[in-house]
DNA sequence: ATGGCGTACACCGTACGA
């Protein structure tokens, strides 16, 4: 079972790019982050066409998740449903969750946090948190499941290209990183490291500057796997072709395949 | 050898991203 995932930076600008990917690499899901519109403007039809159906979780502009999958997707849920509706953390949609094939999948757009000073970094720091009280409450390690996403955090030093420059700051620093271990420690393995120790693989690069061709990024995009699910992980791995499309999202796509019993 | 930010929404610039 291959699955994966892409910030797409708007959907309406790169469905075309999406659908491209998907007859390209046929995962048998695809999560997406950073739709940028509301549920009306989503091109449904698109996927379908090529037999893809989707679930999503949408809004005005700003963020926005989906799960796209060969075949049903059951069991939706939206945000971190163990809060309220109307709680600020659920304001954004930045979560969804649909299981596939026996797997429950979680495609995951966790804040930014602009600067360490900025008033959105405890915000961002408040969702990892309550992101790890929702697995706690509604998931067990013990089961087949996958966080797939842009988590914003370079895990460490080896995913960024300039980490004593920016040491401590925005995306690096300890509280981050340690937020981000916080909710793998609720039992779920980086895929990536599994298959790839090695420094400078990234998953998103600037667009300004052309650091994409000079290779400075940071590696932002995860897939996170239980133990059931990560011990048949054969392969995980960024695919840099997209990034290297015309009109490019500032990130490209990760995947994993699952040899599942 | 070069050079390089994009998207949304509304406004002709601003917010936001990472």
């Amino acid at each position: 079972m291959k699955i994966a995932t892409w910030n797409v930076n708007s959907i309406k600008v790169r469905a075309e790019q999406v659908k491209k990917w998907l007859l390209r690499a046929e995962p048998d899901v695809l999560c997406l982050q950073e739709l940028k519109t509301t549920a009306d403007q989503f091109p449904f039809g698109l996927f379908e066409e090529i037999g893809y159906t989707a679930a999503i979780s949408a809004q005005k502009t700003y963020n926005g998740v989906a799960i796209l999958a060969r075949g049903q997707i059951g069991d939706v849920e939206e945000g971190l449903s163990h809060l309220p509706e109307k709680h600020p953390l659920n304001e954004q949609k930045r979560l969804l969750c649909g299981t596939v094939n026996g797997v429950r999948v979680i495609s995951a757009y966790m804040p930014n946090g602009e600067a360490t000073g900025s008033e959105k970094y405890p915000y961002k720091l408040e969702f990892f948190r309550e992101f790890r009280n929702l697995l706690d409450r509604r998931r067990s390690p013990a089961e087949k499941l996958v966080v797939c996403g842009d988590f914003n955090v370079a895990t460490e030093d080896i995913d960024l290209y300039n980490p004593s420059e920016r040491a401590g700051e925005i995306l690096c620093s300890g509280p981050e990183r340690a937020a981000l271990e916080n909710i793998k420690n609720f039992g779920l393995a980086d895929c990536f490291r599994i298959h790839n120790k090695e420094a400078g693989r990234y998953t998103w690069w600037d667009y300004q500057g052309g650091m994409f061709w000079k290779g400075l990024g940071m590696r932002l995009d995860l897939i996170l796997a239980t133990k059931p699910l990560a011990e048949s992980c054969v392969a995980c791995d960024a695919d840099l072709s997209p990034r290297k499309w015309p009109r490019p999202s500032d990130h490209t796509v990760v995947w994993a395949d699952f040899k599942l019993s």
